[in-house]
RNA sequence: GGGAGCUUAGCUCAGUUGGUUCAGAGCGUCUGCCUUACAAGCAGAGGGUCGGGGGUUCGAAUCCCUCAGCUCCCACCA
């Protein structure tokens, strides 16, 4: 059959992943093998796959796919995750939509608008990581809302509860006012914004005159007096909130506001009398040093308010609309109120002036729209100090590894500094908090069912019955299903000690992005030394972030993220693949070009030709030439040395480096040099050793291609000899490296320079590479390597020689100390020949001069190692030959 | 404000404990080739005082100090 010059992927992939798939060769059960176990990052069920997701799943799949091919037994466990406030605000919206309101619907309703929206869009990102190859077990995919994960989560914060960790508390959170939510810490993303500074003033309350006013001034009170009578300027970035200021705070110390001490002000607009409190919080320098205090809207504002004992005016409505609390604006929205508050403040007077001002605003990192607002609530938290201490010990003693370690300290400073995880949102897409209130006080207890609530609740108050249950109506935040993730996907939760968990876990790489660092990869860390007693994963790396070629984060809104499936079927699953491992380590960013991909797919094709040629050729029993032996030998050894490199590389996690190593080699080496060398003439058939010898190579390159090029390397295995039914690389023993000749390699390496040197001189001097050349050679050249640059450098013959003093008109070259020489008749240029010497002979000179500095100091010779002196040594011997040689030349040419 | 990291060829980056001709790779650029596997290719070439300055050392891209620029993370300054 006559094969395409171009590798058309649209043929092979589909067909090669259904294999896989039909045979099972992506499961796994626990044998007697090594485990290596990967668990995926779930995704969001309903999210869409893009360039950040293809990163990070081709890196996993290549350090599965060579796991498995070292004889591991391999599983990478998919699943996704319920997302519970990006799913929620999306079925919220497509039911405003259709003109529903969720709270016009009972939670049940809301539940199954949610599972169906769910069931639509769930799972479209799994079957596109199909796409891209990814050989995970799918038998074993799980979903953080599937009946294991959900038992598990409840089981967890059951046990937690007993265990003294979970409370409830009114704090202060942070409040999404459009989700309708609290949000814990690491959810709040903050952003520089340009705002103003109001500055406004709350004249002193019944202050109509200050006796010793100069007095005060001298001693550095600062004073601001208008027709109206005395005040105090406060700066403010959010007017809005005045209505709930309940006290106005100076620092004690501060000098510019001694003469308000225990007087009282008047918060402007809204004519409330509040005391002038004291206390070192306030930044004398920040400001006027005059600090409005609104306990129900700030959280260093509700410490203070606690430590005064102030008043606490919640001022907002859940959505951040203007509550009945304030006298005025009630129902305007937070910011339209800011605009006319400002306004009304500036016309009544009140306004003493703004200024430009950057300050930094909260956003909720699933919907950047809304500002985020500190809100007093009851809400569930974990305690984190003992979390802290557990997770910490296993990354500083180095029981796991982060790859690029930097993150250690990003990792223990947070610990470090954690505080408590609020883990209820006021969602119903989740995991509800299995918390159940049996009385009118909210009086509760904490079990897995309501049938064991129902009995605890009895135990405490006989009289309670089913009826006067009722279970929280909050949900779990989402991370607290997913830290379980590595234990939760082998049900160690439910069941602990099971097979499955005792032989997966720990897991062996975790492969993610280092934003959700904190999110989840510590808590999978606490979750894990918790309740397994140990870490969750052997090594974490963390991938880069995907950006465009300018450097910029790839975003919807900016148009710059190319779409991945577009991707693979422009240019093949493994194109893209290979394209992104090249440029890829870990902790770099990506800067993502098409370029790259391209660059996968150009190789792509190579493989695709190098199969084409060698599936081309007659094999015949005749005697094996040379120039093939010399190949066959030498390919062998540095096949060897470089699939030394290739592991070295894997077990670095230096994942571009591998695949580059065997891009070149695959590329440079066995299509530029070794296929060259044993290439049959035109219409000839070639040896059967050299023919098999062959086979085996390309046999082996497949295989080390692999994990990065799945399907073309299935493809062409099965195509390059024959295979039965059941077979696949995927389950091949990875090549391991046998013996290697250094001599040989060398000498091979000088042969390359040869004949490197032959072909630019064919360039300078414009010979076809049709014409044969004759080589002359002066010193050690192996003769085995003869045949080599005869063959690749279209050279008639090669003879020793002592000298070329007599070989009248020619060019000659030095390789090492090695000199050659092609007579040319008639074809030298004579001045330049001459001009490039001398310039050769000056360059050595200089290079002497350098050695030579070095050899004559006796503190290099009496301090540097016996073998850095010895290098030295042979530099000067080796320079002051190639010079000899140089000027001999120049010599004969004169 | 605190912490971490980066700066090497036009671009993206390697460079492991300071020591082989150590100044590298890939891509791009330039030149010549439609050579019977591949123009998505082949062959060849050019390109950097390793951000600036100082120091340690026989020897520094590599270690120390300092200056400049960039990036990220954390933090309650209204």
């Amino acid at each position: 059959m006559e094969l395409s010059a171009k590798y058309n992927p649209a043929d092979v992939e589909g067909k090669w992943y259904a294999y896989w798939v039909d045979h099972k060769f992506f499961h796994s059960e626990p044998d007697e093998r090594e485990p290596y176990t990967i668990v995926i990052p779930p995704p969001n069920v309903t999210g869409v796959l893009h360039m950040g997701h293809m990163l990070n799943n081709t890196i996993q799949d290549v350090l599965v796919r060579h796991a498995r091919m070292k004889g591991k037994n391999a599983c990478w466990v998919p699943g996704t995750d319920h997302a519970s406030i990006a799913t929620e605000s999306k079925v919220v919206k497509k039911l405003a939509e259709q003109g529903i309101k969720k709270h016009e619907l009972t939670r049940e309703q809301f539940l199954e608008h949610a599972w169906d929206w769910t069931r639509e869009h769930g799972g479209i990102i799994l079957k596109q990581l199909r796409r891209l190859g990814a050989s995970c077990d799918w038998d074993r995919t799980a979903f953080t809302m599937d009946e294991t994960r959900s038992q598990s989560v409840i089981k967890v914060f059951v046990d937690l509860y007993r265990k003294g960790y979970i409370y409830r508390d009114l704090r202060m959170v942070n409040w999404d006012p459009k989700a309708l939510t609290a949000l814990s810490t690491e959810e709040v993303i903050y952003k520089e914004e340009k705002s103003h500074l109001f500055h406004l003033k709350y004249y002193v309350d019944g202050l109509t005159s200050l006796e010793n006013e100069e007095e005060l001034k001298a001693a550095g009170n600062v004073i601001h007096k208008d027709e109206k009578g005395y005040y105090a300027v406060v700066a403010t970035t959010r007017p809005e909130t005045i209505m709930g200021d309940t006290a106005m705070c100076i620092n004690p110390k501060d000098p510019k506001n001694q003469w308000l001490k225990g007087r009282k002000v008047i918060v402007p607009l809204v004519g409330r009398v509040i005391r002038v409190i004291e206390d070192r919080y306030v930044d004398i320098e920040f400001g006027t040093g005059c600090l409005k205090v609104t306990p129900a809207h700030d959280v260093n504002d509700y410490m203070l308010g606690k430590t005064h004992n102030l008043e606490t005016i919640d001022i907002f409505n859940e959505d951040a609309t203007i509550s009945d609390q304030s006298p005025i604006y009630v129902g305007m929205d937070r910011m339209a109120c800011r605009k006319q508050i400002a306004k009304d403040l500036q016309e009544a007077g009140l306004m003493e002036r703004v200024e430009d001002y950057v300050n930094k605003v909260g956003y909720s990192e699933r919907n950047m729209d809304t500002a985020i607002d500190p809100r007093l609530s009851m809400q569930w938290f974990l305690s984190m100090k003992h979390f802290a201490e557990i997770a910490l010990k296993p990354v500083v003693e180095e029981q796991m590894h982060f790859y690029p370690p930097k993150y250690v300290n990003t990792y223990r400073n947070w610990l470090e500094n954690i505080q408590d995880w609020c883990i209820s949102r006021q969602l119903w897409w989740g995991h509800r908090i299995p918390a159940y209130y049996y009385n009118e006080k909210g009086d509760y207890v904490v079990a897995e069912t309501r049938e064991e609530a129902l009995k605890l609740a009895q135990a405490k108050d006989s009289g309670v019955t089913d009826a006067d249950l009722r279970q929280d109506e909050d949900a779990l935040d989402t991370w607290f299903s997913s830290w379980l993730w590595p234990v939760s996907l082998f049900d160690g939760i439910n069941n602990p000690g099971n097979p499955e968990i005792k032989y997966y876990y720990p897991t062996s790489d975790l492969v993610t992005a280092p934003d959700i660092i904190f999110f989840w990869v510590a808590r999978m860390i606490m979750a894990g030394e918790e309740y397994m007693g140990d870490f969750p994963f052997e090594n974490v790396y963390f991938t880069g972030i995907v950006r465009d070629k300018l450097g910029r984060k790839m975003s919807k809104s900016l148009g710059n993220s190319p779409d991945p499936i577009g991707l693979i079927d422009n240019y093949g699953a493994d194109g893209v693949r290979l394209g992104m491992m090249l440029c890829t380590s870990a902790g770099n960013d990506i800067l993502f070009d098409e370029s790259q991909v391209e660059q996968g797919r150009n190789f792509c094709n190579k493989i695709w030709n190098a199969y084409r040629l060698v599936k081309g050729w007659q094999v015949a029993d005749k005697e094996q030439d040379k120039a093939a032996k010399v190949a066959v030998d030498w390919f062998s050894s540095h096949l060897s040395k470089t699939i030394e490199a290739y592991e070295d590389h894997f077990s670095k996690f230096r994942i571009s480096d591998a695949a580059m190593a065997v891009y070149k080699l695959f590329w440079d080496d066995f299509c530029a040099w070794y296929l060259e060398l044993v290439k049959p003439a035109f219409g000839q058939p070639i040896d059967r050793a050299t023919y098999d010898a062959t086979i085996g190579f390309f046999d082996a390159l497949l295989k080390l291609l692999h994990p990065f090029m799945p399907f073309i390397t299935e493809e062409l295995w099965q195509n390059i000899a024959e295979r039965r039914e059941g077979e696949t690389i995927m389950l091949q023993d990875m090549p391991v490296a046998g013996d290697s000749d250094d001599k040989l390699i060398s000498d091979f390496e000088a042969a390359c320079k040869v004949v490197m040197e032959l072909r630019a001189l064919r360039q300078g001097k414009g010979i076809s590479p049709k014409e044969a050349l004759n080589l002359k050679v002066k010193g050690d050249f192996s003769e085995t390597m003869y045949p080599v640059v005869e063959k690749m450098a279209n050279i008639g013959s090669i003879a020793k020689s002592a000298g070329f003093e007599n070989e009248g008109s020619g060019q000659s070259f030095l390789v090492g100390t090695l000199e050659f020489f092609v007579p040319l008749e008639g074809m030298i240029d004579k001045e330049g020949e001459i001009a490039k010497i001398q310039a050769e002979i000056t360059r050595y000179e200089g290079f002497l001069k350098g050695v030579n500095a070095k050899l004559s100091n006796e503190k290099f010779v009496a301090n540097a190692p016996a073998q850095v002196v010895e290098t030295e040594r042979k530099k000067l011997s080796d320079a002051t030959a190639k010079i000899e040689a140089l000027k001999a030349r120049l010599k004969e040419l004169s």
